[in-house]
DNA sequence: ATACTATATTTGTCATAACAATAATTGTTA
DNA sequence: TAACAATTATTGTTATGACAAATATAGTAT
């Protein structure tokens, strides 16, 4: 029962990266969904992001996007604004407060990621890395 | 920036296979929440398993593991008996009706956990079983 | 232009999760 | 034994998630 072995294991490593990183961000009051939409609008540098888009690069797609950019926008570290060429899609940025925000979190999520991985080597890592990818590229 | 690759790459994959395997199992009316704790107490054999017991073998550790039983109770899939010994413990078994369901879940699960894998040599997978072993041993 | 279909997002509703507070029982110590 | 702390489970409340239906705009064909 290797196959099964394998699965729960990726199941079990996912989460406690998961855990480890959600209360992480639990100071700065993000959850890991908030904090990955907002990394993704920092990585558009400023162009364009509609919804669909910022969905498609989440780590853990969801159907509510929508409402977590509200969320966002709430805290005043995202803004909207409807598309001007599609006025269907809504175009989404991140706000200089949330750059700040994110700014103070990048060092802590370092040393987070680091911790995690910490047990593995250099070598392992990257071969980790290549099975990962390689597991996913079926589809 | 290695350890971020692969700590995406397993958040990633653990949620890649835990959306599989959600929806192999909603035709069975089961979340994979449930479905595992399903499993944790058809494991133990018949033996106790008070509530803290079942949390801790969760692949997903939660808060609400009460509450989840409340939903196995419910459609009739376990039952609830308080602890003779301890009477602060309450043990929880499957029923019949539990583990008929689970028998008729498991072939579909083998399936698709290897198709989960199936990108993957019987040498990659072992490796990389090793790997995720190595990686959670370290706490 | 009108009707029809497709796309993009939002909203309603209900289920589940997180977190803190409470309750019940047990263990321990004065 | 009475008081206090520790353990185990449940519950209240609020936030978040899932899923389907609704809304709005755009594209296409008649």
């Amino acid at each position: 029962m290797k196959s099964r072995d394998v699965v729960v294991g990726l199941m079990r490593s996912g989460n406690l990266a998961y855990d480890q990183i959600h209360s992480m961000l639990q100071p700065f009051g993000l959850t890991l969904q908030q904090f990955n939409v907002l990394r993704i609008l920092r990585g558009r540098n400023g162009s364009a992001a509609c919804l669909e888009s910022v969905t498609n690069d989440m780590i853990q797609r969801m159907s509510n996007t929508s409402r977590l950019v509200d969320r966002l926008i709430e805290k005043g570290l995202a803004r909207r604004e409807i598309c001007a060429q599609n006025r269907r899609k809504v175009d989404i940025f991140i706000t200089q407060k949330g750059n700040n925000l994110l700014q103070d979190i990048d060092p802590v999520l370092d040393a987070t990621e680091e911790e995690i991985t910490s047990s593995l080597s250099k070598k392992e890592m990257e071969h980790l890395l290549l099975l990962l990818t390689k597991l996913k590229s079926k589809h």
